[in-house]
DNA sequence: CGCGGAGTTGAGATTGTTCAAGGATTGTGG
DNA sequence: CCACAATCCTTGAACAATCTCAACTCCGCG
């Protein structure tokens, strides 16, 4: 049962995704958007497993494609993942990083970035050449700490179906932002095992609540993508956002 | 079984508790030690169980005494707790505020706060009068998020046992770090209805998993205060910090 | 063809929840 | 000083959610 993943985005294309990020936040100036699109330091991939890792003097950095995560190692061979990192996001060390932004960063499939330091170029008298740009990047720090919170509530105060759902309706809002998912359908390229450490399941059962969100017609599911057919009603019923 | 609670702090002496919290993170000119001490706008009683809430005019103020929260109503008569707010805490809209300062914070017992919005103060060139002081600050509200992903472990990854010790650990590390607590000993007001909705625990469960970790010598509990009386071995069994 | 990783399934153990009732403590008004 | 209500803690028993272990399938890949 092969069936497309979504929308796929062309190689020369793929600063149009941090662009649409930061543009659904604030409306960047025609000069800024040229300044996003003229990047062209090199691409560096990371593979699948691997801590991202960046030379000292680089600030950040555009995730071009891939998916990592934020994680903590609890113990050998146990982690929590604290968010999850998409196409289109910024990783690094922004000015005022907080401990969030310092958190051991892993692809979880083979993941490409590009150095954005450039963006934070400042001018003689000190201030940002890219205003709109900063203050975007500066949003999305604050979105950052607001997944951070919804999470908590996932943990603290959700049934497995419910956070489940939620993190799927989260990453599908997420994806949709930035041209990658649309009514429903969403790349998804986790396993299950990183599921249940993201929701603080085991594995199995996350494979049990996902078929029974299956069996209630919420989900589809196939190697690295998947379906949410009734969005809407799921969104309602878990009183997603 | 009646027992003294930590040591109380006069009521004048209220302003070290903040100094103190700030003087933790690094160490303040005299000059911003003494504007603290000078902060002399009226104190506001916040009632238990009432919003925290602020005239426009002021941008961040110390708590004196008691204990508070940042929380969000999942439901009628349902909420996650996302940190606990404590005597010394700034709270309040600082610059570059993230979505965890903007959560509504609620009196768990009797608030007693200040206005610190003068400490905010800038000379004629714009630069802070008092650059320690907002410093730590800056640092404080990083200390939040830190507290943000830990709460996640917690929530994720830990058994009942395990969570409520470290939560017990971290509160006995915070009220330390203000003279509140030593050896262990330390106020305690929360209710285990609130301490569930910290841990996404019923509060039967939070009464059972106390009991357990009295049985196990590790806790000694009374109105309004607690004992943890082997506290480095329990925060070596549960791998604290 | 055989192998390894990932998903599925089943059975039993553990952990945590719910409901309900009983005891202790505290504050209040008579 | 006592009676009363309110709140919080404790306990028991039944139930639900989730975990662990283990076996089995399916599929892609060398």
């Amino acid at each position: 049962v092969a069936e497309p993943a979504a929308p796929s985005i062309p190689r020369k294309g793929y600063l149009e995704l941090p662009l649409l990020r930061m543009s659904k936040i604030a409306a960047l100036a025609p000069a800024e958007q040229a300044a996003v699109r003229a990047l062209n330091g090199p691409r560096r991939t990371t593979a699948k497993g691997s801590v991202l890792v960046w030379p000292e003097t680089s600030q950040f950095h555009f995730v071009l494609d891939g998916w990592a995560c934020r994680q903590r190692e609890i113990a050998p061979g146990r982690r929590q993942l604290f968010d999850l990192i998409l196409p289109g996001d910024v990783v690094g060390r922004l000015p005022d990083a907080g401990p969030i932004d310092d958190s051991s960063c892993v692809a979880l499939t083979s993941v490409i970035t590009i150095d954005a330091t450039a963006l934070a170029r400042r001018d003689v008298q000190g201030q940002f050449v890219h205003p709109g740009i900063m203050s975007a990047l500066g949003q999305l720090r604050g979105k950052v700490q607001r997944r951070l919170m919804d999470h908590v509530v996932r943990l603290g105060a959700h049934s497995a179906y419910d956070g489940l759902a939620h993190l799927l309706l989260e990453l599908h809002e997420r994806l949709a932002d930035v041209g990658l998912a649309s009514s429903g359908r969403m790349p998804f390229p986790l396993g299950y095992e990183r599921v249940g450490e993201l929701l603080g399941l085991s594995e199995v059962h996350v494979g049990r609540t996902l078929a029974k969100l299956k069996a209630d017609g919420h989900l589809e599911i196939g190697p690295g993508w998947l379906v949410l057919p009734r969005i809407d009603d799921l969104a309602r019923q878990v009183h997603y956002a």
